[in-house]
DNA sequence: GAAAGCTCCGAAATCGATTTCGAAAACTAA
DNA sequence: TTAGTTTTCGAAATCGATTTCGGAGCTTTC
C-alpha cells in the first residue's frame, strides 16, 4: 500500500540505506554480492524511486515546462508531440500549459512553471505579449528559456522559428506567377512578430513583381485569427473590392477556410474568381473543397528542434558551462492544391 | 541567482526557519509583528515555496496526470481543456502524457506518472488495451483513477462517458426517418469499448425501424479510424455495393470526412447519392463541403466532470474517507448539416 | 610484525519545508 | 510574591534519496 522506500529494502537486507542506493547507482565501493542482493529484491518489491525526494537532493527535476496559446490547434499540437518526443529521448518530463492569447495567463502560467521547479521552459508567445520582462527575469534566475513560432526578437535566449517573411514573400510570389494581380493579405495581429513579418514578406513578393501595394486590401484578423475573422473579412473584402480583388494570402489555414466557406456559401467560384492561399498546412486544408494552397510549416520538428537546444542547455547550466544563444531557422515549402 | 528559501527570510529577520514557516502559513502562534514582517519580507524578496520540498513532506503533489490517445485530435484537446480549466481552478497541475493507441507506451507513461507521484490519474485507453492489469495494479496502490470516452467496463473506478449507443441509435435513426434504407457502418476496431457501442446502437436501430442488418454494409476502420480509412473504405463500398447503398454512418468524423472526399473526387452527390453522418463534430465537420451531420460529443465537459471526480476522490483519501465509485454518463446532440 | 593498501560498509549531513512539542517570556490573578 | 495562563518562539524530527568521509577488517609488502 505505502510506497516501498530505500529503507524498506534496506532493512529487509540488514544493510544500510546507504549502501542499497549506492548498490542501485551502480557506485564501485559495493561488494558483488550485495549489489546483487539489492537489485533483485528492488525488482521484485517493484521499488520506484521517489523523485520528489531525488529531485530536492539533486536540484533538478528531469521537467520541463512548455506554453502555447492554444492546444486546440493543429500547428501546435504537432509541436507538443515532437517536444515531448525529444524530450522522453532525453529521459524529460513535460509539463503543457497555455495560455489562451493571454498576457496575464501566460505569466501566471509562467509562475506555476517556476513553482514546479523545472529545468527549462519552451513558450511560444501570446498574440498580447509585448513586454518581456516576465521572461527575462526567469532568465536571470538563470533558468533556460527558448523560444519558438511567436518569439520576441530582443529577448536574450535561443530561438527555433521559420522564416515567416521568406515564406509568405514565396506563397505571395506563387500567387503572381499564376497571374494573380490584385491580391488580399488576410494579417494577424499588429502585435505577434510572424504576424508582422508574414505581412512584410506579402509586401515586399508585391513590390518586387512591379504590383502596387494597396492598404486598403489589408485585413486585420483581431486576436484570434479564427474561422469568423476569415469569414467576415471576406464578407467585408467582397464588399468593399467587389470586382477588383482576385486572390487572398491568409496569415492561417482556418481563416483561410474561413474564406473558402464564405465564397462556397456565396457561389464565388476558386481560383477562378478569387484563388486562397493559407499559412501551416492543417489536416482540414487537404480535404475542403477546393482543398487549400498552403505553406508547409515544420511544426513537429520545431518542437523536437526547440527541445533538443533547451536540454542542450540545462546540462550545460548544470556543468557550470557557458551556454550560447542560437537562432535556427527551419525551412519551409509550399504544397500547392486546388485553391490557386 | 539561487531560489530564495525560508532560511533565506529566518535569516535576515533573525528568527527561525519554523517561525518564518508558520507566518507565512497563518498559524495562530506567531505574533502579529513577526508576522507581518515575514510577509512583506517574502514579497520583497519573491520567494516562492520550493515545492519539491513541499510535496516531500505533505506527501502529495497536487498533480494529476492525463492519459490520452493522441494530442492531435479536436476532441481530446477539449477534453484536455476541460481538464486543465477544472484543475486549475482546484490548484492542481496537469501532465499530459499520450499512449499513442498502444498498449506498451500505456503502461510506460503509466509508469512515469507514477514515478512523478501525481496524486491521480484520468485515462481515456487505447484501442489496443484489453486487459487491465496495469490499471487495478495502481488502484492497489490507492492512487485514484477516473477513466473517461474510451473506458474497461470492468475495471472497477469511477467513469464519465456518452452513451455511444443510443447517440449511434440517435443518428441512424435520424437516417431512417430521412428515408435511407441501405445504410453501411463504418466503424472502429473490435476492442475499444466505445466503437462496439456504436456498432450496437447502429444495429438496434435498424432492427428497431424494420431494416434488415447487413454484415456485408459494416467495414472496420483498423486501428487508427483516420482519414484514409475512410477514403479506402468508401472505395470499397463503392466497388462492392454500387446502386445498393444509400448512406454510411460513420465512428468518427475524420472517417466520414475521408468518405465525403472520397465521393468529392468520384462525382458521387451527397446527400442524393449518399447520406454521411459522422461522430464528434470536429471543427472541419461544419467547413467541408458538403457540411457534415454530426453527433456533439462534449469534449470540454467530459474533462471538466473527470477532473471534478479524480480531484472529489484524491481529497477523500487524503482524509482517509471512504470514496464510492460514480458512472457520469454526458448527454450528446445531434447537428444536421447538408451531408443527411 | 608493522606499515601500507584494498575492499566494503554505514553514520551523518544535506536538500527545503512542515509540524509536534516543549519551554521561555509575558501577563493575569490570587 | 506566587501560581497559573496566555502568547510567542524554536529545537528537532520528518519526508526519501544522495554523497562525503571515516573507519573496520582483510590482504599485501618489506
Amino acid at each position: 500500500m505505502r510506497p516501498i522506500t530505500l529503507k524498506d529494502i534496506a532493512q529487509k537486507l540488514n544493510i544500510s540505506v546507504t549502501t542499497a542506493s549506492k548498490a542501485l547507482k551502480g557506485y564501485s565501493d559495493v561488494s558483488k554480492k550485495t549489489k546483487e542482493a539489492v537489485i533483485s529484491l528492488a525488482k521484485e518489491l517493484k521499488y520506484i524511486p521517489n523523485s520528489i525526494a531525488v529531485n530536492l537532493r539533486t536540484k533538478h527535476t528531469n521537467t520541463i515546462g512548455v506554453i502555447i496559446p492554444t492546444i486546440v490547434h493543429q500547428f501546435f499540437s504537432k509541436v507538443i508531440n515532437g517536444v515531448i518526443a525529444e524530450a522522453e529521448k532525453q529521459g524529460y518530463f513535460v509539463i503543457t500549459l497555455q495560455s489562451n492569447e493571454n498576457l496575464e495567463f501566460e505569466k501566471k502560467q509562467l509562475d506555476l512553471l517556476l513553482q514546479k521547479r523545472v529545468d527549462g521552459i519552451l513558450i511560444s508567445l501570446s498574440n498580447e505579449t509585448t513586454k518581456f520582462d516576465h521572461l527575462t527575469a526567469i532568465l536571470n534566475k538563470d533558468i533556460p528559456i527558448v523560444m519558438f513560432d511567436k518569439i520576441g526578437k530582443l529577448v536574450p535566449c535561443s530561438k527555433v522559428i521559420i522564416n515567416d517573411r521568406k515564406a509568405a514573400y514565396d506563397a505571395v510570389t506563387h500567387l503572381i506567377h499564376q497571374g494573380y494581380k490584385r491580391i488580399s493579405h488576410f494579417r494577424g495581429g499588429l502585435n505577434p512578430q510572424n504576424s508582422i513579418d508574414r505581412f512584410l514578406g506579402y509586401k515586399k513578393a508585391l513590390e518586387d513583381h512591379g504590383l502596387t501595394f494597396d492598404p486598403s486590401l489589408v485585413y486585420i484578423c483581431g486576436n484570434n485569427s479564427d474561422f469568423e475573422d476569415g469569414y467576415n473579412n471576406a464578407k467585408k473584402l467582397f464588399k468593399e473590392h467587389k470586382h477588383n480583388v482576385d486572390a487572398v494570402f491568409a496569415i492561417t489555414d482556418v481563416v483561410a477556410v474561413g474564406i473558402i466557406k464564405y465564397c462556397n456559401d456565396n457561389q464565388i467560384k476558386i481560383p477562378s474568381e478569387i484563388a486562397v492561399f493559407g499559412f501551416s498546412d492543417w489536416f482540414m486544408s487537404s480535404v475542403i473543397s477546393p482543398s487549400l494552397s498552403t505553406v508547409v510549416q515544420p511544426g513537429f520538428e520545431m518542437g523536437r528542434k526547440a527541445t533538443e537546444i533547451l536540454i542542450d542547455e540545462i546540462k550545460k547550466k548544470q556543468d557550470e558551462k557557458p551556454i550560447e544563444i542560437v537562432q535556427v531557422v527551419l525551412p519551409t515549402s509550399l504544397v500547392l492544391r486546388e485553391s490557386t
